[in-house]
DNA sequence: GGCCAATTGAAAAGACTTTTCATTTGGAGC
DNA sequence: GCTCCAAATGAAAAGTCTTTTCAATTGGCC
């Protein structure tokens, strides 16, 4: 994955890493200001201009995706199943993705009711993982 | 919808009545800004805080839902379908709803593959609407 | 090893949201 | 209708979060 960045044209920088490190390790979404407090611990002189602008791209190639959850809307988790959705603990904040499959179906349908043309979608699923049951 | 205010306890104010009838009157999804913007035309005292205050109350009365785009996580839309889902032009906001149906096959078969007791979902798809295409 | 564009981060600026608190007001009860 | 009070309001202040700026640093191609 951190050849990812490479093959993009990034450079593959300590900071960049460590926040790959950050959400790889933490099986939850973080907020910005959790990763660089984590990521720190990882390369201390990360800053948080970084972080924001590391997560964002992240995000943009597909390693990254955000969480929209009721304690806001700027939360980030690893995206481990490439097009996929995930679902997330409300309580633990535990973060477990699914494959983006099922759905074809109900877009198909519903862009064929309304006329649209479907670019993209997003799903989230909350609830209680088994643990915080 | 008026009256659900008052079925819930709530005071029917002017203020209230603007917000609902620019969510009503606009088939896009607006910031804040953009509620306070026009509802002063509806009824000029209106402030700020009240608008967001408004919106939340709305939105957990059910009558408005938030909608989550590229420009952003904190836009309304009125929510003319109970327990629906939204769809979105990106070009000019526009905001369809859609029944929420076909999407407990694969919430049921998500929760029994994860152990997640599934609570609540968000869905939301992007394209271009007819008039856009 | 040198070079240069990409990257970084501290500080400043900016944007957005919430809190505070004195004032106003809807509507229940008379 | 009138009174009354808790709910609602809004201007200003405070707070939070995010982006921009710009000089310094650095990864990686040569």
């Amino acid at each position: 994955m951190a050849k990812g960045l490479r093959t993009h044209g990034y450079k593959l920088t300590a900071q960049r890493l460590a926040v790959l490190q950050v959400l790889r390790e933490g099986n939850e979404h973080l907020t910005p200001a959790e990763v660089l407090d984590r990521g720190r611990k990882i390369y201390s002189r990360l800053g948080m201009t970084t972080v924001y602008r590391t997560l964002e791209l992240l995000r943009k190639l597909g390693f990254v995706r955000r969480v929209h959850g009721a304690e806001g809307c700027r939360a980030y988790a690893e995206a481990r199943e490439r097009d996929g959705h995930h679902l997330v603990c409300q309580a633990c904040r535990r973060v477990v993705d699914f494959p983006c499959s099922g759905l074809n179906e109900l877009i198909e349908h519903t862009a064929r009711r309304t006329g649209f043309a479907v670019e993209s979608h997003l799903l989230e699923l909350a609830g209680l993982c088994p643990a915080c049951q």
